[in-house]
Formats: C-alpha cells, sequence, structure tokens
RNA sequence: CGGGGCGUAGCGCAGUUUGGUAGCGCGCAUCCAUGGGGUGGAUGAGGUCGUGGGUUCGAAUCCCGCCGCCCCGACCA
C-alpha cells in the first residue's frame, strides 16, 4: 500500500509510521534530551482541548484544580513500602543546588560544596507530597471529603521511550482525593472512571473496556485500581486511564487521621485517577491511516479547513472573500476553523497538508463551484467529497462532522470487536500470540492467580489487561476452567500484548 | 543494561571498500509561468562531514578512544 507520508504504511511498518506521523502531522519533535519531546503547537492544542474536556467532567463533579511542588523530599517516598518498590528504579534525584566551574577541565560540575542534606525526588506522581499535606489539612470528617486535581508534568525515567506513549517527562492530571469511608471513596473511584470512559468513547470516540486490574498490574500503594483500556490499529492495549482506590495505605503512612461524628479517630480513605499525553498516542494508534492522522471532530484543533483557489488575483479575491464570510458563519457556531490562504501552495499540496494534520472536513472554495453558487466538502475519515450550495454550507458542515464523530467511534468499535476472540484452550491462547507484536484482545478464563499470570505472560508476553465490570458479552460472566491451569475460574478476563 | 542501526546542508541520503580538499533529491530565497489531489522553469543561499586523538605531503574516507540518537528486548502510564 503507497502512503502519502512517504513512510512505511502501518501494514509495513506501524511503529515506524507512528514516529514519523507524530513529527509529520506537526504533532511533536524530538528534543535535544533523550527520551523527552518537544510538544508542537498543533500537538499541544490538541491537549488543550483534551484538558478543556476533561477539567470541565472534573468541576461538573465537584473537583477543583491546585497545584503541588515538582519536588518531593526523598524520606517521604520511603513512607510506603509497595509504593517505593513500584517507582525508585525510576525516578530523576536532584542532588545539588548549584554548579561551578570545573577545576579539571573545561565546563560546569555541581558544586562538591553545594549538595542537598536531603535529595530531592522531581515526582513521577504526587501521592506523597500531597498527602503529607492533606494530614495538616485534615482533622474532622467535617474537612472530608477533599476532592483536588491538579494539572502538571511528571517525571520518570524509562529504559525506553516513544513519542506521547511513553516519555521521561509527560503532562497529566492526577486527582487526590480524601474520604472519611472506604465507600465513598469507592464512589469516587467509580465516578472518574466513568468521567474517563465517557471522554475516551465520546471526545476520543475511542472504544474501551472498563475494568479492575489483577494484583500484578495494579498501581503500587493501591487497594485496587480501575482502568480503561483502549486497543490499537496493530492490535496492542494501552492503558489510556487509571482510577485507583489507596485505601488507608496512604493515610497510614502519613499518619492522616480524622475524628468521626461520633468522636473516634480513623484513618482516611484516599483514591488517585490519572490520564496522560499518552492520550494523545492512543489517539494516533486508534484512528489515524496512511494518509496521517485521523482526528475525532469534538477535540480536533482545527476541525475545518477552508480552502481558497484562484490563478489570478481578481479569481482569488473572490474566493477569499467567500471564504472569510463562510468561516465567519461557522466560527459563530463555535467551530475552530482555519483558512489556508497560502498563495504558492497548488490546492493539491494543501488538501495532503491538512489531511496530514488530521483536521476533519475541507471546504474547497473555487470559481467553478462558485459560479454554481456551491462548494466541494471533503470529509477527513472517508474521503467522501459532497458539492453543497452556499446558504447549506453551515448546517451541511455541522452534519458532516457529527457523522465524522460517530463513524470514526464506530469504526474503531468494529475494528475492536473483530480483534476481539474467545479463547478456551491454551494451545489457541499461544497460538494467536505466537507471532511478534499486537494480537488484539484474547477474552479467556482465569483462576484468579498470581502464578497462573506470570506464567501466561512469560509465554506469550500477553498480561491481563482488566477484569471487565461489565462483560464483553454476557456469557463471559459465566464460570469455567482456566485456559492455563485448568482450574476453576469464575469468569472470563481481557489478555493482551500491552503498550 | 543486552542486541541492531545511524551520525555528511533544515530534512532524507550518496560518497568511505580503493585517501586527493564534498555531491544529489526535497525543502528554503527571488523571479516568471501555473493553480479542482504533493505544478513547471530559471537563478541563488546554505556544510569546521558527531567529537577527541593518531597515521599521512594530504583524511568524510584508514586506526584508536569517546559522545549522541533511533529501532528491537527486559521495565513501565
Amino acid at each position: 500500500m503507497s502512503s502519502n507520508l512517504g513512510i512505511p504504511s502501518r501494514a509495513d511498518n506501524f511503529s515506524e509510521w507512528y514516529n514519523e506521523l507524530v513529527q509529520k502531522a506537526d504533532l511533536a519533535d524530538y528534543s535535544a534530551v533523550r527520551g523527552c519531546m518537544v510538544i508542537k503547537p498543533h500537538g499541544y492544542a490538541l491537549w488543550e482541548n483534551m484538558q478543556r474536556a476533561l477539567d470541565d467532567m472534573f468541576k461538573a463533579t465537584g473537583h477543583q484544580n491546585a497545584y503541588f511542588p515538582l519536588f518531593i523530599p526523598k524520606s517521604f517516598f520511603e513512607k510506603e513500602a509497595e509504593h517505593v518498590d513500584g517507582f525508585a528504579k525510576e525516578c530523576a534525584v536532584v542532588t545539588h543546588h548549584r554548579l561551578k566551574a570545573n577545576p579539571n577541565g573545561p565546563g560546569l560540575i555541581p558544586d562538591p560544596d553545594a549538595v542537598l542534606e536531603e535529595p530531592l525526588i522531581v515526582r513521577p506522581t504526587s501521592e506523597t507530597i500531597i498527602w503529607n499535606s492533606y494530614s495538616k489539612w485534615i482533622q474532622s470528617y467535617r474537612d472530608l471529603p477533599i476532592l483536588i486535581n491538579q494539572w502538571a508534568n511528571v517525571v520518570r525515567w524509562e529504559m525506553r521511550t516513544r513519542m506521547f506513549l511513553r516519555t521521561t517527562e509527560f503532562l497529566w492530571q492526577e486527582g487526590h482525593t480524601a474520604h472519611a469511608t472506604y465507600d465513598e471513596a469507592e464512589e469516587e473511584t467509580k465516578t472518574i472512571l466513568e468521567c474517563y470512559r465517557s471522554f475516551a468513547e465520546d471526545w476520543m470516540a475511542v472504544p474501551v473496556v472498563v475494568g479492575v486490574k489483577s494484583e500484578g498490574e495494579k498501581f503500587k500503594g493501591a487497594d485496587h485500581t480501575y482502568t480503561i483500556e483502549a486497543l490499537t490499529q496493530d492490535g496492542r492495549a494501552i492503558q489510556a486511564g487509571t482510577s485507583h482506590h489507596l485505601g488507608q495505605n496512604f493515610a497510614k503512612a502519613f499518619d492522616c487521621k480524622f475524628q468521626s461524628a461520633e468522636g473516634k479517630l480513623e484513618y482516611v480513605y484516599a483514591t488517585s485517577w490519572g490520564v496522560s499525553t499518552r492520550l494523545i498516542g492512543t489517539l494516533i494508534m486508534a484512528h489515524s491511516d496512511d494518509k496521517g492522522f485521523v482526528c475525532p471532530p469534538r477535540i480536533a484543533p482545527i476541525q475545518v479547513v477552508i480552502v481558497p483557489m484562484g490563478k489570478d488575483a481578481e479569481t482569488r479575491e473572490r474566493t477569499i472573500g467567500v471564504s472569510r464570510s463562510m468561516a465567519e458563519s461557522l466560527r459563530a457556531k463555535g467551530l475552530r476553523v482555519k483558512i489556508d490562504e497560502r498563495e504558492k501552495e497548488s490546492p493539491g499540496a494543501k488538501y495532503n497538508h491538512w489531511e496530514l494534520r488530521g483536521v476533519p472536513v475541507r471546504i474547497e472554495v473555487g470559481p467553478r463551484d462558485l459560479d454554481a453558487g456551491s462548494v466541494v466538502l471533503a470529509r477527513r475519515d472517508t474521503a467522501e467529497k459532497t458539492t453543497v450550495l452556499l446558504d447549506e454550507v453551515v448546517s451541511s458542515v455541522e452534519a458532516m462532522l457529527d457523522a465524522a464523530q460517530k463513524d470514526i467511534y464506530q469504526k474503531a468499535l468494529a475494528f475492536r470487536e473483530a480483534n476481539t476472540r474467545r479463547v478456551d484452550t491454551w494451545a489457541e491462547f499461544q497460538e494467536i500470540f505466537s507471532g511478534e507484536g499486537g494480537a488484539g484482545f484474547v477474552v479467556a478464563h482465569w483462576d484468579g492467580t498470581q502464578e497462573t499470570e506470570d506464567a501466561i505472560s512469560d509465554a506469550t508476553k500477553a498480561t491481563i489487561r482488566c477484569i471487565p465490570l461489565v462483560p464483553l458479552q454476557p456469557s463471559d460472566e459465566e464460570p469455567g476452567v482456566c485456559v492455563f491451569s485448568g482450574k476453576r475460574s469464575a469468569r472470563r478476563v481481557v489478555f493482551a500484548r500491552a503498550y
């Protein structure tokens, strides 16, 4: 299959296709720092749209934004045993606060006289620094709940990075809430989980499996972890968002107690939850094609691009005039519109330019159309072109955007269904994962033990993505026997190779 | 950290085997023509060949060291 990017198609080399697409669609660029990327304006606009939608959901469910420090004292990290275990090996550590000229050669060295008394960790996540504050803020049940979110950057020193999916520094939001009861915290995790599901499906048009993580895959320090799991076009799972019930683990680690209405001292219950710029990687891998980025209209940085044509000044004046008034009408409807008035580019070049960048709808304004009182609308996701009358442009564009939003979701859903298999024998399970790369979702019985989960992962590199809260199919909740051990299984779980 | 690959113009590459003082395509600038799926032509700008050392009359090219990045794996959102 030929590619308009001048790079391998998805079928040829999915990984290379992805890397090239991210750069050529103007979303991000490599930086001078290993594993860290520059998010370019087009990519950042996408992130801002995601932020806005999510932030509105958080506010609507009673949360407020705040900001905690980038640095965390090392000792804070040592307080929650499982948490240390999970993050210690990927922490950036600040040990000095000053540089000085190197006495033995050129350049600068950390000043040996400027060693920090206690090293600071660049936050990989903020539970510890936040719970240190919460323990000061909470005395009574009247102080609860605390429902705080922060938009921040975090650093995890991963061995291997990948644009948007896993970078050393990444942007995210992390919610941290404090509650008087287990049940209230549980309700909070579910509320957020539903926000994430809705955002993924209704805004990003990415269908997700909503479920709970196995013990081995949960957040380190959590009681249990909920997740939304997406499927990429190369058949891998992506954990797109998580919502953790932290129980009283962090309250105990930071000695955070409150006095109940009955006068008893109790530890606070906690949740934390987050989504990151990984969502952008998920979005690209779910929908994009060999012509470039395909973006659902609701979050597209530019929803409509208008391409006026004309070889002579008079014609250009005419098509640009119409384009501008059309843009005004569309913007009045709240749409994000761009007019491509560049003179030196040919129309074809402009089509490719904006298709690569994922603009959902293009309006072609040429003299031949205007003579007939019409323009041409072109849809990014289907390549469909239709001619519409000038006074129907606004309604037609709105209808086309709505249709694209729905169709992109339906296409992804159909893909997931076609790549979800129910497997009952270990031979078949191994056969499915015998190749390299992704193999879709496999829904199979599991005996619930860590040993079996590890054994399956060792043999196939497939992991349990989640135990669905709502079965993908009613029969998935019927008991059976484990695909690996043959022991009893209460229900089917979802396996996949993951990013 | 293991395996692989790559560092030459903004980007993609050739040149390295066999040392002789740097080239192609795209992009960029200016002008002319062109304009409904990456438009054609003319002219022009742009490179201490990743870095340090060595061999040599002479090094992008040969030798030794170092650094960086990308891809695959182990780890992970």
